[in-house]
DNA sequence: CTATCTGCAAACGTTTTGCATCTGT
DNA sequence: ACAGATGCAAAACGTTTGCAGATAG
């Protein structure tokens, strides 16, 4: 409660629990897990609000979209600079915590002024190999 | 024509139309950019002609979907292995053909077996620093 | 007290589907 | 001849929006 302070944003139930909610969450959950999450504890609870929640946190820096799955778009309470490996059959995303270092010589940049990069390695886990 | 023989697909003339908007294509256009052109040439033309080619192409392994815009799918005739780096603005994408040798190490990897990568660079292009 | 938020329902843009008709091979 | 493609319209899906009523600060 007191750590949400700073976000200077109404802290109503359904945002804190929303919040709680997302809070060291590494699942990377879509618009719709966050819903079903706290539709338990408030019955009425709506989309709306779930999306303009994540849109108030996005513009707080308190939280990233990711744009790794086609369908959907998914969400990460993790801002830190990190990357991303997807098994490619189940979907499922682990952090990578490492810094690359990638840089681009002025030849490939084409006159772009870069401001930072991603990685996705993609692959398939360990629960999704056993049985093929 | 011949060309695409080995696709093993029927080449009916809206999907040469597809075939010959998209070869060479580095815009990474989406859906809607591919109905658009080629609707020029044939008026009845429809999405579920682009999307069933789309699929079919990617079933092939001759196209690419890229999630590189939160919004819409896009596109990309070139399969061979290659980055992009995304004006944050405008949304431009241009081609980055350059190895990183990215590695993860045993203890990254969760135990997954590791497939490929994607380096997405972000900054803004050059039309858009321009009167900003 | 009031600026902001909630929740419903309707609208939106993209993608998918069902199906009758057509066509490449 | 017929497996598979087209094109229309409808539906599905995730996301956004308008608005009346509620509420945090």
């Amino acid at each position: 409660m007191e750590k949400y302070r700073d976000l200077h944003l109404k802290l109503t139930p359904q945002r804190l629990a929303i919040l709680r909610y997302l809070e060291g969450n590494t699942s990377h959950p879509s618009a719709e897990d966050i819903y079903k999450a706290v539709l338990q504890q408030y019955p009425t609870m709506s989309f709306a609000t779930v999306y303009n929640t994540l849109e108030a946190l996005k513009n707080k820096g308190r939280v990233q979209e990711l744009k790794i799955d086609p369908n959907k778009k998914r969400y990460d309470p993790d801002t830190r600079q990190h990357h991303h490996l997807i098994c490619v059959t189940c979907r499922n995303i682990v952090d990578i915590y490492k810094d690359f270092e990638l840089t681009l010589s002025e030849d490939l940049t084409s006159g772009f002024e870069l401001l930072g990069n991603s990685v996705e390695f993609y692959g398939t886990c360990q629960k999704c190999r056993v049985g093929n």
